[in-house]
DNA sequence: GTGAAAGCGCTAACAA
DNA sequence: TTGTTAGCGCTTTCAC
């Protein structure tokens, strides 16, 4: 079944039947209207490879996850779904796993693939700058969420100010000796979050780093206490660590809300489920989106863009008085 | 950068190009060298496009997931990437949001796009049938989880035996007046366990159904201790009614353990993660991702195939002695 | 084992 | 406005 068949049946040539069906230039609305009931009549529809060789764009995007196990992703990975298919760009979606070996192989395999642009999260603040760079000479890059590299398109959230909020909403309750409990720094997120932390905290030298995990919220809860036993707010590099840390001081016989107040990042089920409801940093994930789609789609020679959004606290019973 | 440039470095026709980077016939040792040389010189890649033109094959798999934000399916689709990506295959990704209108948009979009198998997880036992049938005339489709027609493949687990076991594990424990807490029964999984529940439960005629969330957790479990106070175990459709069931429990005071135990399904980040964990049972999505990779790949015209897989409920303390 | 050439399905340039 | 035709990049006959 193909645009000749099409032609055939509607009794005009194959260049008419393209120019009806891809709408791109004006036809009689004669010609407009067999061919309209002739494809109709036979069900057909477009073969996107022929085009996509001919037009020498595929309108689909590369997706590269750092890790779609990580609750945030799913979340981002709908709103950039939603954000696309609405403007009828597929998305080819690829897991890194964490691993920048693998990051870099998806990269690679979208790129034959020849997707209009690459979206990613990269894997490493630094170990991914070099996939992300070849790339970029190949096509439009967004990096998303996280980033690795000043060359390529950043959509994102403002962590420092997302960081100086929280603060402010501690200081408000009458909390100023907060403890960073970060995630692993090769991440560009944490980083940001921990470098605003130590930059803005009274208590900015206050920090640990491990790993994304429950434990590591738990075991670093621990730490905190003893290190520096005047700690009233634990703030989480995200949710999964918050989630530990409430675990933790629960078991240690604390009540929330309590003397210790926590807080994560990405505002995911797990938080807003949590007994008690953990507070957390939402991400304008349908902006992001927007912008995403947008920079994908602009014509090239773009100056790189650094798109900033704010993020919300939503406070809940772990940060109350 | 075609086909035509690592030809012409290497002194060679296109055709021992192509035969030496797709590896699919013989060539000298002499050529095959001067060809690979010349590309990595080139940092050739082969496009896509071109290729699944020619073969009528492009190694891409489609997926239409029913509702992305639903915790289950981004556990699914990862065990899907990991097992496609393993064999060369590439996942176009579509979310139907719960909407059989978008899920039929989304299937016809992948098929324009030519995808060699479409894996879907039907939203509606009913309204997504034709859908997946007209699809299932022009590609391999293999319904995943869920499924919809019986015309064609299926990939899931053993509802009836999953609960089965659950209802076998709270007898054990001298649990014999479950209430089933269903969600919205047209989603297929849904329910099967629920017809399991009424055909193999003691109290089989103690069916609650409503919608996927929380709050129905929470509004069912007041209405089955009202309605049924004699009530030794709320038997959850999924996990997230199951959270909402033990959040509800303790609000009305109960213990966990305690004199009502409350099991899910899908063994989610949620129940797991939950204070008190929450038992649950799990499929078994590696395997399953394996089985839809075999369906997907084979040759047309093999017999409609119905793959269920064994649940494993994972005992936590929601259903302790 | 190798090259020349056709053609996958589509669209855009060109001609009428 | 419409048709003819070339060609996107690749692979696979077919002939040597």
């Amino acid at each position: 079944m193909t645009v000749h068949d099409v032609a055939r049946l509607a009794g005009v040539s194959t260049a008419s039947v393209s120019r009806v069906l891809s709408g791109r230039r004006t036809v009689s609305a004669d010609v407009d209207e067999r061919v309209r009931s002739a494809a109709a009549e036979l069900g057909y529809q477009v073969n996107a490879v022929g085009r996509s060789l001919r037009r020498q764009s595929t309108e689909t995007v590369g997706l590269v996850i750092a890790d779609i196990t990580n609750l945030f992703f799913p979340s981002l990975t709908k709103a950039l779904e939603d954000a696309f298919a609405h403007q009828g760009l597929g998305l080819l979606l690829a897991d890194a796993a964490n691993d920048v070996a693998r990051e870099r192989d998806a990269v690679s395999r979208l790129l034959a693939r020849q997707v209009d642009a690459l979206l990613i999260t990269p894997v490493s603040r630094l170990q991914s700058r070099r996939t992300i760079d070849e790339a970029n000479q190949r096509t439009t890059v967004v990096q998303l969420d996280r980033r690795a590299s000043t060359k390529a398109h950043y959509v994102g959230m403002d962590n420092s100010q997302a960081v100086s909020d929280v603060l402010a909403h501690l200081a408000e309750l009458g909390r100023t000796s907060p403890v960073f409990i970060g995630s692993d720094p090769h991440i560009s997120t944490t980083w940001e979050r921990q470098r605003a932390f130590s930059r803005l905290a009274p208590t900015g030298d206050r920090v640990l780093t491990g790993d994304f995990s429950l434990d590591w919220g738990r075991t670093a809860t621990i730490e905190a206490l003893e290190r520096w036993p005047d700690t009233d707010a634990l703030f989480c590099a995200d949710d999964l660590i918050a989630v530990g840390a409430v675990e933790q001081l629960r078991a240690m016989g604390h009540r929330l809300p309590g003397p210790v107040a926590v807080v994560g990042f990405d505002d995911t089920l797990l938080v807003r489920l949590h007994t008690p409801p953990v507070s957390s940093v939402r991400q304008p994930l349908a902006e992001m989106a927007a912008a995403a789609v947008e920079l994908a789609v602009s014509t090239a020679n773009l100056a790189v863009q650094r798109r900033l959004f704010p993020g919300t606290l939503q406070a809940r019973p772990s940060t109350a008085p």
